[in-house]
DNA sequence: TAGATTGTTAATCGATTAACAATC
DNA sequence: TAGATTGTTAATCGATTAACAATC
């Protein structure tokens, strides 16, 4: 078979998996591509399709153990060590968001993603801390990103900062992007960019609307 | 030609196009298939065929009217007229959430979306106000959907009680649910639900970090 | 008129589904 | 062994792209 990069279709539904795994693990040791695709909101034959792209998980007539198929799963998704991760934008999402990482990074030792930074520009921010992780000014980005070995960051600045900001974290270095703000992104090929806009997401459930 | 349903795939371009038309209004009065697609990361064809599913908007050797196209895309996505949501869970997220949205609210005329009510279960939330807007009882759901009109949610509660409380949304008469919590909801058919995830995304994003 | 750009058709591409031989 | 379920191939479905006649 001549290799072909695996789409992006089939990695979204990969922590969607992980989740289902991590909800049934308590109670079964192994699980069918019908059930995992039931529980997911899959088809079954596409379960087993996305999983075949990494290798053979499975077992005919049993399904997948649990166990071993989260473990699969996330090493694939390289969850399997720690990711460290930057917020840039100290506003009141950026802090709901940190809290919220911070929290789940303490409770849930399969919570991989790491928040070790803040950065913002607000003279009154920088230097403090919140929750214990130090916000250090957006200038020091390419310093600490280094230093910190961070790979990821989620964006929560004004738009209008969107595009700036999220160049400087490119040049830093940074290897994906999860953008909140409500403005799209023009980013060199290399950086990932995924898009979490509320704006975006509201004005296209309006459509749905009636009456 | 006999009639299809417009896939969700043009559906969600739709609000990037009134974005791009809204970053572009005050410098030009007509806009190319092309230049629209370039700002919005979409190819001229794929523009043209998206905006054909609801009209002719365009003249030959010309574009489209900016204004025109603007009003027009508006009017397809129900954002010609307010549009009441409430938000259900007022814990951090939820707080920065009301605060961005009642502020885009009174600042952008055009913004439509408009939040009118909170739910919490929290007595010591109930009954009090966070930016003018009342914080009622998710028990009081159902009366004050239907006497405030409320046609979209945001769901900001807990993973555990996601399930439940998108549940309860349902009855009480809801279309469409923005939903924040890391949980699949199994909600019937006539309930439109988005996924806000922040962890499935950035559990997806890792999958393309090196190293 | 000449140039530009639409709306639409047909071709292409890619993703999902159905079916089934292999095998636990 | 009989039943269940995988991994994979081929068929289908749907979305995107290319091309171009129509026309501003």
């Amino acid at each position: 078979m001549t290799w072909k990069r695996i789409s992006d279709a089939v990695i979204r539904r990969l922590p969607l998996y992980l989740r289902v795994l991590d909800d049934v693990k308590e109670k079964q040791t192994s699980i069918s591509s019908q059930e995992l695709g039931d529980l997911a909101g899959v088809r079954p034959a596409l379960v087993r399709k996305d999983l075949a792209w990494f290798g053979e998980f499975g077992k005919q007539g049993v399904g997948y153990d649990v166990a071993f198929l989260q473990n699969e799963l996330r090493k694939i998704l390289h969850l399997n060590e720690p990711i460290h991760m930057a917020l840039v934008g100290v506003g009141s999402l950026g802090r709901a968001l940190a809290r919220y990482h911070h929290r789940r990074f303490q409770e849930d030792s399969l919570y991989t993603i790491k928040l070790v930074a803040l950065f913002d520009v607000d003279p009154n921010l920088v230097g403090t801390t919140l929750d214990g992780l130090p916000i250090f000014h957006t200038d020091e980005m390419a310093e600490r990103v280094e230093e910190m070995k961070i790979q990821i960051a989620m964006l929560t600045v004004p738009a209008d900062n969107a595009q700036e900001t999220a160049g400087a974290l490119n040049d830093a270095g940074v290897q994906a992007i999860l953008n909140f703000a409500p403005a799209t992104l023009e980013l060199p090929e290399n950086v990932h960019v995924a898009s979490a806009d509320v704006t975006l997401e509201l004005q296209r459930l309006a459509y749905y609307i009636e009456k």
